[in-house]
DNA sequence: TGTTTTTTTGAACAATGTTCATTTTATTTG
DNA sequence: CAAATAAAATGAACATTGTTCAAAAAAACA
């Protein structure tokens, strides 16, 4: 079957220039910014064609918001394969800051945009594969330290999600214009500060 | 001047019927749902007056976006008299997440929401006048802390920064539905349990 | 009461997401 | 190779939004 075989490919590939366009134009000018139209007529086709490809303008959200998992979790590489467990959670936060503040729009639609997270609370079998894997990992990285006696008297857990939105908290008010508006000393750097009074806590942990 | 008077009046309180209608539907149904013309519909006046009242949707968000904070001031009354900073600190963040859990879509707009802090970032004399004061207090509390000898070997900004952006990530998280895709125990207390992982920290400091 | 000022109106516009009958292109078949 | 069939692409059309503005209605005034 070589001509459906290819007519497959034609397709996975127009699907993925979609994709590309819309990751392009939505970092640049935002996701409400970014219309079906602007897309298709970035890659030369109608209207329509997008829609063949695309449930609707939350579907190519979704796919989006899947990529940029992946993209984090490369990110998360490096950092797997340290080993005393305390280094891989200060290691793993300064990548997580990285990752966001070199990719705002890319984390604003992964960690804060509702849509992506509709589908799921619609249907409660679905599952957020992305996010359950990464939070266990982030996870199993904390009960490594608590099994080597640090974080004395906690639950793995709730500590685990403060953790998280600790980083996720600072990068978010950043993006958002939080750290600006609030007149901090040095708004640029107060995320990778605010981090480091973190470290200078779990030192002592 | 009577009738000056009055008309003064009554424009304040057309607006504020507007404002009121506003908050309601938005609050009921989200900021994008909410549309001019079914706050208008609300009111019994048409699209056009609600236009001669306020510039366009985003002053609209605007006020509001002042009403939330004069609302989450008023909760920090009761711990503005704690004397005992660092209980002071914990009220201040078990407060913060009773308000954010109860007015999840007023937080939202508060914090999340872009569209607010543009108006900052255009004109730079323009300040952020109740963000500013919020954190201001916060700070004051954290060096006072630091003047009891809590928090050694930390910086005032950044530490209070940190303990902002790890009470206003857990609420973003869960209110972005974040904690109900990652599948933990019990998504529904997981915010107040992991403040409580912090509070645990912080009686060591 | 007639005039002026203020307030309200809602039709109209542009931009957006979305649909679908039609057209174009590609494939298969006789 | 030509006709028939299937697949893909099209873009005009619709509904819904924020927004504007000339006209109408209401109120105030003289």
């Amino acid at each position: 079957m070589s001509t459906a075989d290819r007519k497959v490919k034609e397709k996975e590939q127009l699907k993925t220039l979609i994709l590309d366009s819309a990751r392009k134009l939505f970092v640049e000018k935002g996701v409400a910014q970014t219309t079906i139209r602007s897309i298709a007529q970035h890659i030369d086709y109608s209207v329509g064609t997008v829609y063949v490809y695309f449930k609707d303008k939350n579907a190519i959200l979704n796919e989006l918001h899947t990529q940029g998992f992946a993209q984090l979790s490369s990110f998360f590489e490096v950092p797997r394969h340290v080993e005393d467990p305390m280094e891989r959670l200060i290691a793993m936060g300064r990548l997580y800051i990285k990752f966001a503040l070199e990719n705002p729009d890319m984390y604003e639609l992964m960690f804060t945009l509702k849509a992506p997270m509709d589908v799921l609370s619609a249907a409660d079998e679905e599952e957020w594969k992305e996010g359950t894997n990464a939070f266990a990992f982030l996870k199993s990285t904390v009960e490594q330290c608590i099994s080597q006696q640090h974080f004395k008297g906690h639950q793995p857990e709730p500590l685990t999600f403060m953790i998280w939105s600790l980083v996720h908290g600072m990068c978010s008010l950043h993006i958002s214009n939080r750290t600006t508006g609030v007149r901090l000393q040095n708004a640029e750097h107060i995320v990778a500060a605010g981090f480091e009074e973190f470290v200078t806590i779990l030192k002592k942990e």
